[in-house]
DNA sequence: CTTGGATTTCTAGCACTGCTAGGAACAGGA
DNA sequence: TCCTGTTCCTAGCAGTGCTAGAAATCCAAG
């Protein structure tokens, strides 16, 4: 059944390129100015087709976000490993996450702020998103403290982060001061808590 | 003029009445909920009525933010005096705000995570939402270690805090690891970084 | 080469959204 | 009682996500 298969190819091909379509125009128009109808104009197929491949809108935001954090993934390992000395991954990473946060908002908005259906904090997240934070995990276990829980201590670096870029994002903290905050945060997940 | 003042009080009334209709919606069954028509009928007028007050929908909801963020004042102001104590007032400070971002999610989400045009890092910004970064700042200061900007340890703190609450709300986070998670922030900002 | 049947794809439409133009109802002053 | 200016509502626009049912397409059998 060479046939059949052919049709699968096709069909799974079509998929990534209603990804590709989706993820390229929140990035250059933003969330916002991607709806089915325009969407399906992009892959040159009408609005029905996208149903027969994902859910809904969620669905297909959802498989963005899950590229993405294989991207990011990609792009905390690079700064991790470059960097030598516990305290120096750390901040790299830091950074590296701030870094793209601001340079892919709109992906980074599929991840981390958009109301998604996709199981994050469970034993069937998708693998790039456990690979994402096993990034930050490996940066923070070196510099916890004796008896601190290492999983938790990432969370809560993680959510530091995660609020540093949104709220600065959404407007609620001002640009400037951005690497300071970030560099205050650094130091004190770097220093140890009592 | 008296008749001139009863319409304007009778304004301002309805204004409140708006205001507090959709607080109200928007707790109880959530933001997708408050829509202009569903808003219009609760308080018995017509859509275009909410026009001739609000710019749009948008302005409604920073209206709602506003007072968001005095009850948030209050909240922590509470706390704070109630705690004795440099590291237990930043610490009564710090579970006052995640508790105020569960107990009261829609109100949380209009202050701090949906876009508005509310102006908040400058001069401008409304009077409670001053008073509440101001309560966070007060318990901030005296656990900031020589040579911090005080008000940019306050933001970074307070980034910490909004990324626990909102990566734990949309299921980012595991619920259940949250208080240690507060403690494990609350520790590192209360030990002070180098 | 033609036909039949299954599959894929599209057209058209639903119920909803935020928002607004233009006419109706109402008020107070003469 | 009429007139004028304001207030308010009805009706509608252009858009959203999503879907039922018709149309077009494709492959295999005759």
């Amino acid at each position: 059944m060479s046939i059949q298969k052919r049709r699968e190819r096709e069909r799974a091909e079509r998929e990534r390129l209603i990804v590709t379509a989706a993820r390229d125009l929140a990035e250059s128009e933003g969330w916002d100015a991607v709806t089915t109808r325009r969407l399906a104009a992009e892959i040159e197929y009408s609005q029905p087709v996208l149903y027969s491949h994902f859910k809904g809108k969620g669905a297909i935001m959802a498989a963005v976000a899950v590229q993405g954090c294989a991207d990011l993934a990609a792009e905390l390992r690079t700064a991790r490993t470059a960097a030598d000395g516990t305290r120096e991954a750390l901040a790299a990473v830091g950074r590296a996450y701030a870094d793209f946060a601001q340079r892919r908002p709109a992906l980074y908005d599929a991840m981390f702020t958009l109301t998604t259906d996709l199981p994050f904090a469970t034993a069937e997240a998708p693998a790039p998103l456990k690979e994402a934070f096993g990034e930050i995990l490996a940066v923070v276990e070196p510099v916890a403290a004796e008896g601190e829980d290492t999983g938790l201590l990432t969370e809560t670096y993680w959510a530091g982060l995660h609020g540093l870029v949104t709220l600065m994002r959404s407007g609620r903290l001002p640009k400037r001061a951005h690497e300071e905050r970030l560099g205050l945060l650094i130091g004190h997940f770097a220093a140890g808590g009592g």
